[in-house]
DNA sequence: TCATCAATGTCCGAAAACCGCGAGACATTG
DNA sequence: CAATGTCTCGCGGTTTTCGGACATTGATGA
């Protein structure tokens, strides 16, 4: 059946108190997590589902127990709580590629933009993965933010910085300032 | 389910003699008639098919006989025996309508292509209509070459005019030279 | 140490080019 | 005076091309 690849056909979103704001879950008939930001973005995010799946409904309600466990443990600390929640995503080809190769940064470590376009065999295409990673849907799950400078800085994150140094310390990573 | 709507797993391409050259008849896993063209098109056709279904295999084969057998009828004189072949189209919204609009003219007729626009209701969109006409992947099956010019000439035709005025010829239609 | 600068790859939106037409303006023909 | 032919221009959806933007980095020079 080529229903595997097939775009969801409704999508749940649902809403977490978190220590920095409020997130927003979404998740698609099987429970998989495709979207995934805070409140302060919503219309962006609502934007982008709309564009990458035009057909599909969205409405209020409740993600799988399971799933909203999972995030309130990690913002509780427990730093590996989300490798279980499976995501699905929508893009390009070399932003599948980056995507999946941020899941195999642990928590607890970081990775400078240079080693990711290493890791997916595009040396040079440094810029493009910044793009790429500012682009993720399912941000936090798939770990964007665990990317830093060369030189150690934050650089950027589309959340905000601050959420980006929380998320780190609460992994257990010293950050500098 | 979505099912309905996904893009094939599975091609099959069949190769049929007609008085005009061999044909190419291509279905999914339904039976669906998803491509035709004639070998000289061979190439272009399977460009084609690359582009409208990525993920798809195309491996040569029988297509259901049913399909070869109204093709032999419509080429050995029964013009309405296509009628019965089911087929699908990968296109943008306007150019279904067209292709959709096209099979409500029936066999020993034509129209000419600001006809064809008005019968859709977009009265002024003449050479768009044109262009959507060209881009036709079932023809034949899709009588594309049922539209011709408002002042009686053939115009134009993607398997070449000579073939086009087989088909008109075959279908009852007379033909100016 | 800190600005400045160039080199870099991908993505997105805007703009232009492409045509399987038709209508109108003229010229040519019988 | 038709009837026929050539030419020009406007039409509109699709495709292609092009120019910026950007969650960087390493080399420079104060």
């Amino acid at each position: 059946m080529p229903t595997s690849n097939a775009p969801p056909e409704a999508l749940t979103l649902d809403r977490l108190s978190t220590p920095i704001g409020t997130a927003l879950l979404v998740t698609d008939e099987m429970g998989c997590l495709r979207a995934f930001n805070w409140t302060d973005y919503e219309p962006a995010m609502m934007a982008w589902i709309a564009r990458h799946y035009p057909n599909t409904s969205v409405t209020e309600g409740r993600v799988p127990s399971f799933v909203r466990s999972a995030f309130k443990a990690y913002f509780q600390g427990d730093a590996r709580a989300l490798e279980v929640v499976p995501w699905k995503a929508s893009g390009t080809l070399f932003q599948l590629n980056v995507w999946n190769a941020l899941c195999t940064i642990p928590a607890g470590e970081t990775v400078s933009y240079a080693g990711l376009a290493e890791r997916i065999g595009r040396p040079t295409a440094v810029r493009a993965v910044g793009l790429a990673n500012g682009a993720n849907p399912v941000a936090v799950v798939v770990p964007c933010h665990r990317v830093i400078g060369t030189n150690g800085s934050l650089t950027g994150y589309g959340g905000s910085l601050p959420r980006k140094r929380w998320l780190l310390n609460n992994e257990g990573v010293a950050v500098s300032p």
